[in-house]
DNA sequence: GTCGCGCATGGGGACGCTCCCAATCCCTGT
DNA sequence: ACAGGGATTGGGAGCGTCCCCATGCGCGAC
């Protein structure tokens, strides 16, 4: 019942107006008066009329749409991006529209073709494991595209990620100031520029300290990876004494072989430090020193940086870093004469 | 550059065709000559031709969009859940499109009206939390519905969910077999049937073997809610031997409580069984023993469900129930005489 | 050999809206 | 009182596609 939709020509007649006049009222384009466009509004509201989004988007070339293209949604990071990411989006009129990506170039093809068909006015990249082929072919599509927490050398396309190497400097030096000799990472994936900007300023933060890293050894940020390669670094002969970890997900896993089948404490046999401050990161169960991504902050400024390509399609593309901050917990020594701040949540 | 879209004008001009041909061809609504079709495919395809969605949409009525309603992402199970359906929905033609609900009266009212704009074919209520206000709004507007995972007494919508009384039933005779007689609920939400199915399952099981439980209390299905509520039960004279929490996600809250507050060892001390198998349920952190949701069967029923109402709007709302199973790990005393099964991820 | 049936094709008209433009109206200044 | 100008309004033409319908063509049957 009630299936007929009420169209703008409804509205109009029963309003005594035209239809580009309701038109008018609904997108402000052009001045109407103000009495009349109350009474229009009136009718409308009576009428349940409500604009039809998809015959302006014919009409007027914009979707209102943007897409987000995803691998997966089991890190828990990139749910919350999602949710704020989309939650920012529709502040400003437009929704958001998910796709998932697997890793054939099949399935790549695939995705260009329906972002395309759909029309979206725009387009988020999210995550890590997206293969570069998805990149090039969306930016030859000529839609504005911006790479969220996904660095890749590719010039031509804005990208937003936080400050990867300072991020990884810090916590590495964080270990090396409490002591910590035998100073081992667990990378994310040498194809992903964060991970690589992470692992870079581990090495930095190394070198100028004159340490060698006990390993350094690539976990494509995998949990079961991570969890491997620890069980491995704890059957040679030196084992280390501090473990930076590409990110949480993985940090946990980690936490999980030293406490559960090697029987060490943390942090007063190794110091473990993650990446992320995921939501789980505060839990007592983990309690876990970690460097936060401000997932807020990097959210806005994709949003900022998409919608103003989308404005203005000439404008150059952006790269921009989001500075991190350490979050002190309790998987890691602490350097004496640092305060170790009261929780944080 | 090359921002002007190619159109089926455009192609049918360079095949030698007529347009509707070229629509034809797409939409394999009528025969064509194959020659000739594939003739119009191989000019598309050197065009760069992709049907505009857009049009189509407002031309035929439908716009092959779903419109999934949430309120969080956070949990994890959602996020898989949409994963999951978005990828079910994309292979028959329908792309995802994500709204957030808060809890007022007014977004929900927005959202509404959004997802009437966008004119989406189908719309997916999946969290626990989203009131009944939108609910009824959604179903007024006549758009085809399916509440997932999320019970509600409303016979005019479809509705897909575990069978949470069944559920709860079982894990609560789980734990009456292992001896446990103090046993306590912390329950979902008094407002989402899911939450309430669960604790009937547990109050019949309670009564059928003769024993009053020991509590039972509304946690909103919210973590800090249920770390709280089991911090009281064991300051009080009679504290429990068992406890049945309504989902994973408040489980892995009461774990932490227990063990790193209380000092408490788990089962030996107190028996613990979630809801949900979520993913890290299995990590040997929690190794959590809980009532699995069968998630991708939800996915899959209600992808069924949505598709078949919106090709049959005249059918007959469907109320489809997952049976669950109780996966058995470590954090609830085993009875005598249950083997336990090799680990089960 | 002619008639008729059926598939393939193109023309024209929606779908609901926005934009451009011309027409109207009222108000102000002289 | 009249001309001029600005604000407001309606008409009409698309946006890219699919559907209805009429036409045309080929082939089989009488």
């Amino acid at each position: 019942m009630g299936s007929a939709r009420i169209t703008a020509y409804d509205v109009a007649k029963a309003a005594g107006v035209s239809q580009p006049t309701v038109s008018r009222v609904f997108s402000r384009s052009a001045s109407v008066d103000p009495a009349k466009a109350e009474r229009v509004r009136a009718v409308a509201r009576e009428l349940g009329y409500i604009p039809n989004l998809v015959a302006r988007s014919l009409n007027s070339g914009n979707s209102f749409r943007i897409g987000i293209v995803l691998a997966y949604l089991k890190n828990g990071f990139f749910g919350e991006a999602l949710q704020d990411l989309s939650k920012a989006l529709n502040k400003q009129g437009y929704s958001v529209t998910v796709y998932f990506a697997g890793n054939s170039s099949d399935e790549v093809d695939a995705i260009v073709d329906d972002l395309l068909a759909d029309q979206v006015d725009g387009i988020v990249l999210a995550s890590i494991s997206l293969s570069n082929a998805l990149v090039s072919r969306v930016r030859k599509s000529g839609i504005p595209c911006v790479l969220f927490n996904r660095g890749q050398s590719d010039p031509g396309t804005s990208m937003v990620t936080a400050s990867n190497f300072e991020g990884g400097k810090q916590a590495t030096e964080f270990l090396i100031k409490a002591g910590h000799k035998r100073i081992a990472h667990l990378a994310g994936w040498r194809k992903a520029l964060n991970g690589v900007d992470r692992r870079d300023g581990f090495l930095a933060a190394m070198e100028s300290a004159g340490l060698n890293p006990l390993a350094c050894v690539d976990c494509h940020f995998r949990r079961n990876v991570a969890m491997e390669e620890t069980r491995k670094l704890f059957a040679q002969n030196e084992v280390p004494d501090a473990l930076f970890v590409a990110n949480d997900h993985m940090a946990f896993g980690v936490l999980e072989v030293l406490r559960e089948e090697l029987g060490l404490r943390v942090p007063e046999d190794v110091s473990v430090i993650g990446y992320d401050d995921a939501p789980m990161a505060s839990w007592k169960t983990f309690d876990l020193t970690t460097v936060r991504q401000p997932l807020r902050q990097m959210i806005d400024a994709t949003a900022n940086t998409l919608l103003n390509e989308i404005t203005n399609p000439s404008c150059a593309p952006e790269k921009i870093e989001i500075p991190g901050e350490l979050i002190v917990r309790g998987s890691a020594r602490i350097p004496t004469g640092t305060a170790r701040p009261k929780a944080q949540t």
